[in-house]
DNA sequence: CTGAAAGCGCTTACAG
DNA sequence: CTGAAAGCGCTTACAG
């Protein structure tokens, strides 16, 4: 059986209150007997009791909101499922967890949800931020001013005060590619990347980080190209037949984004889909139906349902327990997968 | 605010105990007054509370036992990381965790445990087993006869009534490590497996999957020799260089289980660990280092802590919710690395 | 500075 | 078949 709070005042010949205030540093309490107290619960090895502690918090109504910017693609979906995960957990336990989904990409929606949740006195938000300077500034004031707690998720958010990024180390993701393109070209020869926006900052790290590493480690190989599909399947399409006119000993490419299925359609069409190595990113049904086919021999992908469980989870670790989180970054493990592990 | 057991009781003009009792299923009700109040509940959206659950449930003194053989092991040091992770959640909610660690294996002493904490009133058990008739038929008897469900992890033991086996898939991993030869080699050349002992029932699914995947899907390659180290550092070494001295054409070796440090030491010593591509089992620390420089292309791991946390968790959920495992049997993710991810 | 008491949402004997 | 009450371990006003 485990100490209780009971236990350790009966010990110390005081009350539960009073073993309260001594652990939990509250004030009130003269400061030889407190560090008295603390010393007994720690003989005797005493663990507060989670459930005991939700209980008794559940009158306080700790109230948490996630805004999801996107979250109609595929990916924020599966973000969306580790949303509802903390959700539960969290609500079993007392706390409340509200999720407001964007479609698309709205810094004026997003602040606007803001503002609503803090007229709601809501204790935390995670949100997955775009670049805007308006809503850098509302993050910091709600971090500084009002004194609510930011997660951001999935993309990170520069120069602001948020508590904490969970997501991607995207840079590292594309060296990782690097190192898988080396790998399964024998080291040398011409591979090419296809990329969605040029203005994504997230796909710009990854071309970044499979280019600085592809030179570095694998100075026989050559990127004959890094062009930009605008997600658009008809331009995807074409840079690939464009690509392997120019370059007919191309034996790799390396999709950053979203063009996945435009560009095995075309290799397919080319009858090159057996042939060139294809390393895209994200654990998606539709690419998953591509490497079982053997049209893409790699992915690479980011955890995505723990980015959107664990934001969560650290605000109420954060606002329960008043536990901060260890780092900075939490970042998402970089996962590869083939036909065999997906 | 969530919705209590309270409110649906006002609501339906009843007291609390009755809606236990017909959400519950626990019987002693007017059968339509139950299902009246069941519609009531999930009318109003009713989730029960965890932490009220686990505060009512904390009189049990619910207790469950972990045995872990192998324990001297570095792999299953990260097992044990995960179990005490899950002790304390458990703990945390009032039940009780103890863990029995057993230095190499030893079914006898496993069985010694088992008693006692069948005399000792636990609830539930989770163990690493290992092949033993005597052991077989002791997990039969707990389940069957004192109805004490047992989980096992890591290995899992044939022929038993163990509610759940949580480990990995040894033959996929094996399949996945033959998918990857296949892609560094360029699908075609020698290839070699090196494994512990010949009587390790998973270093043997491991090899099966491996041998099964290269016949199957890469034509071109060969398999020219699995050879058993028996977990002996000079055995693996005399393995290599007698390997290179018959096939100095190979391309890559397999190396199912422990004798990654002799076979790297020995690629070295032959100037021959940068040419041959190796992939190893395991993401311990040494394994990691074989992998930062370059000895090791990949390695594939089982997540281990996983394997720690997860058999409590199902043994107390179990106990706690009745609720059952959704499957005999809950694989760890099989895991690629490289020196980028790891 | 310290204590006594109410209450969080649930389960469990116990009474009827 | 149904209800009233105690208690799980904690926090939080409130009294002193």
């Amino acid at each position: 059986m485990a100490v209780t709070l009971q236990q350790i005042a009966e010990a110390a010949g005081v009350s539960r209150g009073t073993v309260d205030r001594a652990l939990k540093d509250r004030g009130r309490i003269r400061p030889e007997l407190a560090a008295q107290i603390k010393q007994i619960a720690q003989d005797m090895g005493y663990q507060p009791s989670l459930a005991g502690r939700a209980l008794a918090m559940a009158k306080r109504n700790l109230k948490i909101g996630v805004i999801l910017q996107s979250a109609q693609t595929p990916f924020m979906k599966l973000v969306y499922k580790g949303m509802e995960a903390s959700k539960q957990e969290v609500e079993s336990l007392g706390g409340n967890v509200e999720i407001f989904p964007v479609d698309g990409v709205d810094a004026g929606k997003v602040i606007e949800i803001m503002e609503k949740l803090k007229e709601e006195n809501y204790s935390g938000i995670a949100l997955s931020p775009s670049e805007d300077t308006m809503l850098k500034k509302v993050i910091n004031q709600f971090t500084e001013e009002y004194e609510i707690p930011i997660v951001t998720f999935n993309s990170d958010i520069e120069e602001t005060k948020r508590l904490c990024f969970v997501g991607q180390d995207t840079k590292q993701s594309g060296r990782t590619a690097a190192g898988l393109m080396g790998e399964i070209t024998g080291e040398e020869g011409e591979v090419a990347v296809i990329s969605g926006h040029s203005s994504n900052p997230a796909l710009n790290n990854r071309i970044r980080g499979f280019k600085t590493e592809l030179e570095k480690r694998f100075p026989q190989m050559k990127i004959v190209g890094i062009q930009y599909s605008y997600d658009d399947e008809w331009v995807a399409a074409k840079i690939v037949e464009e690509l392997l006119e120019q370059h007919p000993q191309l034996k790799g490419i390396y999709i950053t984004g979203s063009a996945v299925k435009a560009v095995c359609e075309a290799l397919v069409h080319l009858g090159k889909d057996q042939d060139i190595k294809v390393i895209a990113n994200d654990f998606l049904d539709e690419n998953k139906g591509w490497v079982e086919q053997g049209a893409v021999n790699f992915l690479i992908g980011q955890d995505a349902h723990m980015q959107g469980y664990e934001p969560v989870m650290l605000l109420f670790h954060l606002l329960f327990d008043g536990e901060k989180p260890d780092s900075e970054y939490r970042y998402a493990e970089i996962m590869i997968k083939n036909r065999y592990n997906l």
